[in-house]
DNA sequence: ACGCCCGCGATTTTT
DNA sequence: TCGCGGGCGT
């Protein structure tokens, strides 16, 4: 592709000179080779290589850019500002940290950290975390940071019953960071906001430096990126956004596709160019795609279209258990290998929840057939390279007490919660780090544990006096080898010890060469990528629909297309999550190029129940000409209604499901009495059930119940009756 | 400090 | 159903 000329659309985009641009660029549109060729061309026509800032989300993108850009021109790339938002920051408080209040440069928290300081003031409030769960406190301040709001305007929510407590856990988990001299991801880019609006001269200084300013994946960008981008941009106002509200699908995490839709709004004379041409897929894929999500409120008209032929039709197949679609999906697979010369790399079984890979990995391993899973237990969150890195990471910053407290207790050295809480005076009183104080000859610690605080002492002495000489990789080794770290799980011998101490040697030759430990720590921190194998190969993919975006497979299947899985009953409160997973079902289709599965089974097992689940509501959408209906051999289907074939129905886009349970259940008047988990309920299609949870109150309260023969839906408490 | 057992809960994930 | 986390016992 890289050879053909670029279309009319793009070569408008690419051509684009100075004020702001949206590019509307549509799945397999190009938007990558938009963003390269953009930048290629400012450099030429003599801009300077660093003035041009490329911003994406992820690290594989940048790289991907970076890639293709120094391949283009002939200078070197690693001039180039082609970063994640995260990382561009890390960088600009590298230079910066002092002015932005810190003495010396802070630690980035990954998730574990954080759940670590969080539970540690739970405990500290004297909370169990069943009273007040670590977990739900976490993502209420992340969303209140996305939001670029702090403790103050959460302690003052009334609608959120634990809101004070949250608060108080919100504010005391900010000092902990300040206290242990540590960002976590969300902060990473507050404190540089915090930094451009307190200081003009600093804001100066890169707002002269970068005067094009590209972002990808426009859609995903929170409120906190937005600001940022629009801090930078200034006046001269060279911004070129890239991006598809059709593949929003991260509003859960703090996106807003507000910031896409409205981008025209926020700069008016904006040039808007939509990529429409399509590179990837069939018209027949195309097609139905564009139908899941033509009706969604407020989207930005765009429908892609493509050169290439119709192609085979959409394949549908509804098995009756989830071991038919399992069976039918792999089968399909061996087959077209085997029949037609395909190979297993071109294939990719795409999911909506995790949960439901169990079952294929099983097949596939039964029929031997290579697969890869995608989207694990990431590398550097794997409990012994936490522990191991936490040593390193501790000789970088001694206040790190998360790191200190992870160091201290692996291999375990005899150091209990009584000799901790020694220390801790020790360091209260005289103001000195926990490592310090392992350090000090009055701490108070006599005898073996006294000595082995002092061992531990030394070691990370030697990681500091080393760190700004010594190679990472060195170092570490070093360390690795002094310390009984390794012997220690040697000892253990168990299967999962061994492969730990592989996953140990895989960390000695992480650090590039000559990379400082310092700088690999930071990398590190910001490389939740686990690992970078990119290729399929000779392997069958499988992963979620969140993790194929941006990826692309000759033959795509999507399992578990029913109500209640896909969209997920969780995202049918609102319109906006419904609408959200309508996104995801076209992001899901329109990563195929050739051919289209779409599956479903009428009965599965969840959770250890059996559940009945209609055909999703986003089948419908796809029109039957360009269907090839299959299911399993068989008995007939066995389902509840008389929708089993041809269940196309008049309801597009939106909640036609949810009228439908609502239709069902009209004729129940408001239930009297009190709804609580474990009560046994009744409803007059799904029959009896057992309520799981309880939200909200009154005659709004959401139940969400675990029907006998349904399976789990959420419902509201008018439409039950409790059972006697 | 480790291991076992019980109870609960259960999307989606990058950085 | 199963996996995780917390609590408790050794």
């Amino acid at each position: 592709m890289t050879g053909t000329p670029l279309n009319e659309k793009q070569a408008e985009a690419v051509a684009h000179g100075d004020g702001p641009a949206l590019i509307l660029s549509g799945a397999g549109s190009g938007k990558t080779r938009v963003i390269t060729s953009r930048a290629v061309r400012l450099i030429s026509d003599g801009v300077a290589p660093w003035s041009v800032f490329c911003v994406t989300f992820t690290n594989k993108a940048a790289g991907e850019m970076r890639h293709r850009i120094s391949s283009m021109l002939d200078i070197d790339a690693t001039n180039l500002w082609i970063s994640t938002f995260h990382s561009s920051c890390l960088r600009i408080l590298k230079d910066e940290y002092r002015n932005a209040g810190y003495q010396s440069m802070p630690t980035v928290f990954d998730a574990v950290d954080q759940k670590s300081l969080v539970k540690g003031i739970i405990r500290g409030m004297g909370r169990t975390d069943a009273e007040l769960p670590h977990r739900k406190c976490l993502s209420v301040i992340s969303r209140y940071k996305n939001d670029m709001k702090g403790p103050e305007h959460l302690a003052s929510e009334d609608s959120y019953p634990q809101a004070k407590e949250t608060a108080e856990v919100f504010q005391q988990y900010q000092e902990a960071l300040i206290k242990n001299n540590a960002v976590d991801f969300d902060d990473l880019m507050l404190v540089v906001i915090r930094l451009f609006k307190s200081r003009e001269d600093v804001l100066g200084k890169y707002r002269e430096r970068f005067r094009y300013i590209m972002v990808d994946e426009f859609q995903d960008t929170n409120m906190v990126q937005y600001s940022l981008i629009r801090l930078l941009v200034g006046e001269k106002k060279n911004i070129f956004v890239v991006g598809d509200d059709d593949q929003s699908i991260y509003r859960w995490r703090g996106a807003r596709i507000g910031n896409i839709l409205g981008f025209e709004k926020d700069f008016p004379n904006c040039k808007v160019v939509k990529l429409e041409e399509n590179y990837r897929s069939t018209k027949n894929i195309l097609k139905s795609a564009y139908e899941v999500v033509k009706n969604i409120h407020g989207r930005k008209e765009k429908e892609l279209w493509t050169k290439s032929g119709d192609g085979s039709l959409v394949t549908i197949f509804t098995g009756e258990t989830e071991i038919d679609e399992v069976e039918f999906v792999v089968g399909e697979i061996i087959r077209r290998v085997k029949d037609g010369g395909a190979n297993y790399g071109e294939f990719a079984v795409f999911y909506r929840t995790n949960a439901q890979s169990r079952v294929f990995e099983e097949s596939l391993n039964r029929n031997r057939v290579p697969y890869r899973m995608y989207g694990g237990l990431k590398f550097y969150s794997r409990k012994e390279i936490k522990d191991a890195l936490s040593y390193f990471r501790l000789g970088v910053n001694e206040m790190d007490e998360v790191a200190f407290l992870r160091a201290i207790s692996s291999p375990p050295r005899g150091i209990g919660p009584a000799a901790l809480s020694k220390l801790k005076g020790y360091c209260v009183e005289k103001n000195v780090s926990l490592l310090a104080a392992c350090g000090a000859e009055d701490n108070g610690i006599a005898g073996t544990a006294g000595k082995k605080l002092l061992d531990f002492f030394e070691i990370i002495k030697k990681i500091k006096m080393n760190a700004p000489v010594k190679p990472a990789g060195e170092l570490i080794e070093m360390v690795l080898e002094g310390s009984r770290f390794i012997d220690y799980l040697l000892d253990k011998r168990t299967a999962q010890d061994n492969a730990r101490v592989e996953n140990l040697k895989e960390l000695v030759s992480a650090p590039h060469k000559e990379e400082l430990l310092t700088e690999f720590i930071e990398r590190v921190a910001l490389q939740a990528e686990a690992d970078l194998v990119e290729d399929s190969g000779e392997n069958v993919s499988l992963m979620t629909l969140h993790v194929s975006k941006g990826l692309e497979f000759n033959s795509v299947f999507m399992v578990g297309m029913e109500e209640n899985l896909f969209p997920h009953f969780n995202s049918m409160d609102s319109i906006e999550e419904l609408e959200e997973e309508r996104r995801l079902c076209y992001v899901g289709m329109t990563r195929a190029r050739n051919r289209l599965y779409m599956t479903n089974a009428s009965t599965r097992k969840m959770y250890g129940q059996f559940s009945m689940n209609e055909p999703s509501p986003f089948l419908t959408d796809i029109p039957e000409e360009i269907i090839e209906r299959k299911r399993s051999p068989k008995k007939q289907f066995a389902g509840s209604s008389s929708q089993s074939s041809g269940y196309r129905s008049s309801y597009s886009s939106g909640q036609g499901f949810k009228k439908r349970e609502q239709r069902s259940a009209s004729g129940f008047g408001a239930s009297v009495g009190v709804f609580s988990p474990g009560k046994e309920v009744k409803h007059r299609i799904f029959g009896k059930g057992v309520i799981k949870k309880c939200e909200g109150a009154g005659d709004e309260t959401k139940l969400t119940i675990l029907f006998r023969h349904a399976g789990m839906k959420k419902l509201k408490s008018r439409f039950v009756e409790l059972v006697a």
